[in-house]
DNA sequence: CCGTATCCAGAATGATACTG
DNA sequence: CAGTATCATTCTGGATACGG
């Protein structure tokens, strides 16, 4: 394995997958689908600005789906698509790297803010 | 699984594992130990300042570890920590999911394109 | 060789207000 | 409800030049 080395192209996506909220809107919709104001109300602090622009790319890339009820008032269903169910596995494999070693990165900072104190 | 959701320190995490080089970088110091100008070369446009400022923030966080050789002139090798190559089996299964995943991304975008047109 | 310093353009994001 | 529009601000990263 890895005798590849990514392109440009793949580092754009790259980006797109992991800016500041996509990850976090992948995770919220690994549960199952959810609604425009129930992702931005799980999200935290996301204006719906951002979570528009963050759910339009991961549409656009194919990840996620965009149903429109057309009851009154309107309602919007955002999803998962079979390429995106496929994302979920490794994708958590990095969020649950985070969950595990966050402590022992903390650690490791404050030490490195001691020594660099010095 | 999952009943978990980020929060903030664990976004601030994310994000910096995350940036425009980190994932990167650290893919290249999984193949082993380089020095500074290595990685530069290998990661393709990477300016000095930003490989700088990418790999403090990994040597930071306890991920890549620095080593200065006294040689004339200076050597100074960069390498994952054991932290850090703990972080290599999940960060892999990402890149994979990239390698094999980008054309179907690639398909999807041109039909989202194609629709957004009409 | 391994960086740091400075400057700067453009992207990303938040706050806020408004609409079908 | 599900967004869009606008403005202000911050943040990122590239270009370039220089120093230990």
């Amino acid at each position: 394995m890895a005798d590849h080395r990514l392109d440009d192209k793949q580092r754009e996506l790259l980006d797109q997958l992991f800016d500041k909220w996509s990850l976090v809107v992948l995770d919220i919709l690994c549960d199952g689908p959810r609604r425009f104001s129930a992702i931005q109300r799980a999200a935290g602090t996301i204006t719906p600005k951002s979570l528009t622009q963050t759910l339009r790319r991961l549409e656009r890339n194919g990840i996620v789906s965009r149903h429109v009820v057309a009851t009154s008032p309107i309602a919007v269903e955002y999803g998962l698509t079979s390429l995106g169910r496929t994302l979920e596995k490794p994708m958590q494999g990095m969020l649950y790297w985070i969950l595990r070693h966050l402590p022992e990165v903390s650690v490791q900072r404050c030490g490195f803010d001691d020594r660099a104190r010095r």
